[in-house]
DNA sequence: AACGCTATGTCAGTCGCTGCCATCAAGCTA
DNA sequence: TAGCTTGATGGCAGCGACTGACATAGCGTT
């Protein structure tokens, strides 16, 4: 992280971290499938986290819940971590393609795991993949509306925020909704935020 | 298409592809980002394609239903393509972790402009993103059922059902949860605790 | 001491990708 | 017509990510 603070991430090369950790480019590679990887040690972790809050639900617990359990338990994990390394490692993420695909990836084996972990409790397709998708999905808006918080929420508030305005929106399907009464003038547009 | 058939999408090299184009592997670079990008050349034309659904649905239309249109129009232009390359394509994107992480950032820049188009019509934030990302969801989900279908099934047809599964799921809560005796506790409410 | 296993280093090589400069064809202008 | 510009292409050199093959060092077991 120091090194890619100082030089870029494309401008540090794979040398060069090696090296800082005493060790050579081939050892790297033996630890490391690319270069990329070294910024996502933690999504196994996660991965299981949610996964056992899942499977560990207590019987009868709706597909829905289940994954508000597993949403919850990413919140605890991640709100516990410094939020320093938070904020610079999504900054560096949000500024490589790259590294946005490979999150994006994660995200997406993620939801498999999840689906998988639906599933195995005797939920039917495609509802499992459904669920789960829409899980990720909420856990990526609440995460990016939590880090650009001014009042300082909690990730888990903006999770719970998240899900509950999903549910509003495919329910009624007019949340957020410009009012309709008078169509002639436009409704004040909030700015609109950059979402990536 | 032909060359990764013959030799694998890594056992065929830029400059094969390029001179089997005519051309040589500088001039391949000056027309594709990357290597991976050769295959994601209609990604454009589906993200105008269904932003155009959004933008061009009546006024006072809900959310929902605008990206319901907007599934609607990718469905009918992907229903018209061939399908053995729909097929081959989507095998050899699947098969290969970097093309499928490059297919996942089209996927994510995809709801990212949906999300912009449901802001252009007056959705406020969070419903905006996370409409959008529903309806992304809904379009991987149905993908991936259309070519699994054994009973031919159009993709427009998945896609409504995926939409409207995922609109059972989020609602009562309880699709596709095993139909085991009911639990007598009722289900526990989230309660959305205002600040922390 | 001999053996085997594992982690690490060394080296050479391939390939994706880029910067720089030359070339060439097609216009446009004096 | 000669000269100039512009856009597309080729040629070339080079960097850095990544891999395969092999050597070596360390360490525990017997």
């Amino acid at each position: 992280m120091e090194l890619f603070k100082l030089r870029g991430y494309t401008g540090t090369t794979v040398e060069e971290i090696a090296s800082r950790a005493g060790l050579t480019e081939r050892t790297f590679f033996r630890y490391f499938a690319d270069k990329r990887e070294v910024l996502f040690s933690g999504s196994a972790t996660l991965q299981k986290l949610m996964t056992d809050a899942i499977t560990g639900a207590p019987p009868g617990t709706s597909p829905l819940d289940a994954v508000a359990a597993a949403l919850d338990a990413s919140a605890a994990a991640l709100e516990q971590r410094d939020e320093r390394y938070v904020r610079a490692r999504r900054a560096l993420v949000g500024a490589h393609a790259e590294l946005l695909e490979r999150e994006l990836i994660k995200l997406a084996s993620l939801a498999s795991a999840v689906a998988d972990a639906l599933r195995r409790r005797g939920v039917t397709e495609p509802a499992a993949s459904l669920t789960a998708e829409a899980a990720i999905g909420v856990f990526k808006v609440g995460f990016e509306r939590w880090l650009d918080d001014k009042k300082a929420r909690g990730f888990s508030w903006h999770l719970r925020a998240a899900l509950d305005e999903l549910k509003t929106v495919l329910g009624s399907g007019n949340a957020g909704a410009p009012a309709t009464s008078r169509a002639t003038t436009p409704r004040p547009r909030r700015s609109p935020r950059a979402h990536e």
